[in-house]
This record gives structure tokens, sequence and C-alpha cells, in this order.
DNA sequence: CAGCTGACAATAA
DNA sequence: GTTATTGCCAGCT
């Protein structure tokens, strides 16, 4: 596949991400090779169409805190759909990155 | 063509 | 411990 742009290698490694499993904008971003370009996911998710059903919900903040409340339509729905899932929080409404850091179990994409 | 924006992250105070 | 500032890269105006 060609570079359409970085989004879709953003769209691409975001799909690959299994359920009970989040990731963070900068642990993407270092994946594709930009680890200062973690703005660059959250963009990319921002723009995210409907059509790739990209889990963005399973993309989280490096702090394992959830995207802001004006994304997702409610930062509640979201986090119901990760528990849901099997993502374990803590009492404060944060993702147990410790448990549910998502890593590559994939060659190649 | 130049500057601005932004679902983040790391560092400084 | 929190709050403020800078860096970063791709897309938009």
């Amino acid at each position: 596949m060609m570079m359409e742009g970085f989004f879709e290698q953003v769209y691409r490694l975001v799909s690959q991400i299994p359920a009970g499993r989040v990731a963070t904008y900068g642990q993407i971003a270092s994946l594709l090779g930009r680890p200062k370009s973690a703005k660059i996911v959250g963009w990319a998710m921002r723009s995210a169409p409907s059509d790739r059903r990209l889990p963005c919900h399973r993309v989280i903040k490096k702090t394992g805190r959830l995207a802001p409340e004006y994304a997702f339509g409610g930062s509640e729905n979201q986090r119901m759909l990760l528990e849901n899932e099997g993502v374990t929080f803590k009492a404060d409404g944060s993702v147990d990155l410790a448990r549910h850091r998502w890593e590559i179990t994939r060659d190649k994409f």
C-alpha cells in the first residue's frame, strides 16, 4: 500500500488493536516511527471515518486518561465500551495501562 | 505561498 | 503533587 498519508498508517495500526486492549497516541506514533507525532495520531482519529470501524475508544492518552469529552460524544460512553471489552479502570477513572497496554502482535502491516 | 490549528507528550517551574 | 510552555508533523484556511 502506498503512503496515502500518515492517516492510513494510523488507521491500519489502530484497526489492529484487539478488544480488551488499549494503546496510547504516543505509542502508535512511535510504532509508525514518529514518537513526537502523537498529535498527528490524534488528528487522524479526529478525522477517523466510520468506514474504517476504527476503535478510537481504545486509543487513549499516555496518562491512562481517555480522550476529551467533546470526542466520542462523551467519555462515559467510551469508558463503558472499554469496560465491556474487559478493560479495568482505576478509581480515578483512568485505564490501567499497566494491564491493558497493547503491543504489536504483527510482523508487518 | 505562509501561517494556523490540533482527540498529545515531555520538560520546566 | 500540579500548572505552564515548547516541540512536533500533517492537514486546512
